[in-house]
DNA sequence: GTAAAAAGATACCGATCGGTCTCTTTTTAC
DNA sequence: GTAAAAAGAGACCGATCGGTATCTTTTTAC
């Protein structure tokens, strides 16, 4: 039962892109065959529908990006660093992002955020899981002495957040890299301002 | 020749709040005419096909909400208030956004800046067009002594303008008012440090 | 009031949608 | 090696897609 396993990943894969790109209702089974390789038989061997699909796709997605979170903020010492690396991974979104198409969190949240219960959830859940890893990295330079203790982290973290998608839709909507370098910048000012 | 006109414009408005609260790819045809109360064949007396729907659905919702920063903005008397107004005009986004959906701008630019040029363009334009706006209220806060003559207007712009559009998201996502407010808040501040 | 023109309803078009069913091929377990 | 099971191909399904053509009704201009 090995060969089944991967080619189910395969087509995971390979649509996340897809709907990362087009959004849900943008793509087609037949783009996903056509993509995949497989045919439609092929594919609803492995799956039950197409939102079994797009839920999976998006989790594969989602993990991926954060995944390149934690590596990037990880290889930082300072809290400072560590928050500063998040938007130094979207620093050429034009031409090399963590995920083609963009942040799949962000990109899920303004498609299903007016429908599609279950997907608005599972992107809520991502999105707080993202908002926390930032807290937490906050709550980690108060501890050890580099940020003020006065600081309201659920404000600032919800802020950091904004601000980093906000940018990645500036700079993804003008194909141009310098709106997220802005950000970054005002962004290290606004940290700055954090310091104890 | 008026009732004509008149039809057309409820056709604009109604399919404006479809196509910004499920997306272009997401609204179909029958959509529009249980929406109007107006058959196929009336419908296409007004337009040649559903992208012409959509770019006049999408001018109409950016010129509703241009139109509403413009009143929030103009009845302030200084640049502060004013860029600070900007966002309290979507301090409750979740109950009464200034265009139902979100910001009709931002919708359309998460989903077409990966297809659909004629739509991207549109967007790229109206989202120029904002952060002009801004941009002009911040040189507008230097030349009259408020803010400091050395910000980076460019840069101020863009980032006021992805966090405004980054707090709508998170609010939106979340029906949760708090996130659009924890960016007033970290905004205020951020201006604060602008002052001359 | 009347005739021309505009607006609109309805039936219809081929294409494509998501999904199912059957049959063949490949993989797996022994 | 063989038989059972899993995987996959491809034809097929009804529903819906965007769009058109025809015909009726309403509006407009005089």
């Amino acid at each position: 039962m090995k060969k089944g396993e991967q080619t189910r990943r395969h087509i995971i894969c390979k649509s996340a892109e897809l709907f990362n790109l087009q959004g849900y209702a943008g793509v087609s089974l037949n783009e996903i065959i056509n993509a995949t390789g497989i045919q439609k038989g092929g594919i609803y061997k492995h799956f039950v529908n197409k939102d079994e699909i797009a839920m999976e796709a998006f989790e594969y997605a989602a993990d991926t990006v954060f995944e390149q979170f934690v590596a990037a903020v990880s290889s930082r010492q300072s809290a400072m660093e560590k928050l500063i690396s998040m938007f130094e991974l979207y620093s050429n979104v034009v031409d090399s992002p963590p995920f083609v198409g963009g942040c799949p969190v962000m990109n899920a949240a303004i498609e299903y955020d007016d429908g599609h219960p279950l997907l608005r959830e599972k992107t809520q859940n991502r999105m707080r899981d993202f908002i926390s890893f930032i807290k937490n990295i906050l709550h980690e330079g108060i501890t050890n002495g580099e940020f003020k203790s006065s600081i309201d982290q659920d404000g600032a973290a919800s802020f950091l957040m904004a601000a980093l998608e906000g940018g990645i839709m500036l700079s993804k909507l003008e194909a141009d890299n310098r709106h997220i370098h802005y950000i970054k910048d005002h962004v290290s000012a606004f940290l700055k301002t954090l310091e104890a």
